[in-house]
DNA sequence: CTGAAAGTTGATGGAATAGTCAACTTAGCT
DNA sequence: AGCTAAGTTGACTATTCCATCAACTTTCAG
């Protein structure tokens, strides 16, 4: 419910909006290691503004970034609508894919970082379950493997992430090659025993909490 | 020819072998980017002796992974040695991932730097030959799926490296279960159309050059 | 043994960045 | 208007790392 416990002066909130906008760009286009002084210079307020805003730097990534577990949730959303299973669980992972590949910054967050705002968010819980639906749905149409497990998406995340990296600047569609390699992969029909049993839940929150540099 | 031109003096030559070793040693557990003040100390050398003889830390890295290309390109033909087409591609990719999972430093190399040597190795040119007759040959046996380029295995490269990184400390063994995905998606029984052009050789060769930092 | 070339040292400079804080400025209430 | 809490500033410290170099030490050929 506090969507901010205490209201800001007006100044304060110009310059929190001019640095989150800043930071969003630089962060899309260079990563999620700009120097923070550059973000303030950026968005026209000194660094102390900003250290004074966001004591740190996840803070600001936090800030920037807050609104991606919703988008995340509308596209799983979208996908759940549509008819044909496996075209939906196809649809929500290019569409996921697109987002990193549209934003450098995102594509570290996703990658590399701890999941956004510390507190698991509402939209986090329901993003998950939407993505555990679109899963069951695809498996129980006979379209999706059935030894694949939703923590094996994130080998989709992190293979895509560092396609992106790579071929960004040089062949900026060729993540979806990659991706659609791995999608055959996950279609029942492709199905061979695979050699390692699936990372559990908790495993993968631990291998995202431990990420973070 | 020259393997090395001119011949180095005795303290210099075991100065030399301990700043490899000691770069061998702290690549491979804390990945390329450690200082190299770090390096210097941990070899028992002063700073001034690294750059004397390393001048860049390219150089360096150069050095500590000169006998992976022929690993590599040994790997391969052992794989051109095993009766089954498939299994021998499976193996190939196993024996390299397990390179990646083993030493974080050539994680790093192989998924962001440039290929290690400046000018492109004999064992080099070989290792690329082996590979292609692996592919030709799994093709051919009509294991491999037809549209699958050689490119297209740094797609293996990319995606295991990343999920050795996040993975590697809750999980080590997790990147068998995505490369066995992704191998599922080079069947030939599970091709499906595939949305993007393979990557082009001398694409590959630019994204290689432009990903080193 | 000796001299000169080769090699080493570590202090030093310099660049980049994170983070702090006392002095100053401004918003906004009364 | 006047006051005060909230906010801002930018210079400052600290850290980390890369890179250099003049003075010193070691190797080794003759």
């Amino acid at each position: 419910m506090p969507t901010h416990a205490k209201p800001l002066r007006r100044d304060a909130q110009r310059n929190r909006d001019l640095l989150v906008a800043a930071a969003r760009d630089l962060f899309a286009t260079r990563g999620l290691d700009v120097a923070l002084d550059e973000v303030a210079r950026t968005a026209g307020v000194s660094s102390g503004t900003l250290y004074n805003r966001f004591p740190s730097r996840n803070d600001l990534i936090d800030a920037v970034f807050a609104d991606r577990t919703a988008t995340v949730a509308r596209i799983a959303e979208h996908a759940l609508e549509m008819a044909d299973p496996w075209d939906g669980l196809v649809h929500f992972l290019e569409r996921v894919c697109e987002l990193q590949a549209a934003d450098r910054g995102y594509n570290d967050l996703v990658s590399r970082r701890v999941p956004q705002v510390a507190p698991p968010s509402e939209d986090h819980a329901r993003g998950y379950e939407l993505m555990q639906r679109i899963l069951a749905r695809a498996r129980e149409a006979g379209a999706l493997r059935e030894d694949c497990t939703l923590e094996d998406m994130a080998f989709v995340t992190w293979g895509i992430a560092r396609t992106v990296e790579a071929t960004g600047a040089v062949r900026p569609q060729a993540w979806r090659r990659h991706l659609a390699l791995l999608l055959d992969g996950f279609r029942a029909a492709a199905a061979h025993p695979l050699p390692e049993p699936p990372v559990r839940p908790e495993e993968l929150v631990r291998i995202m909490r431990e990420c973070s540099p």
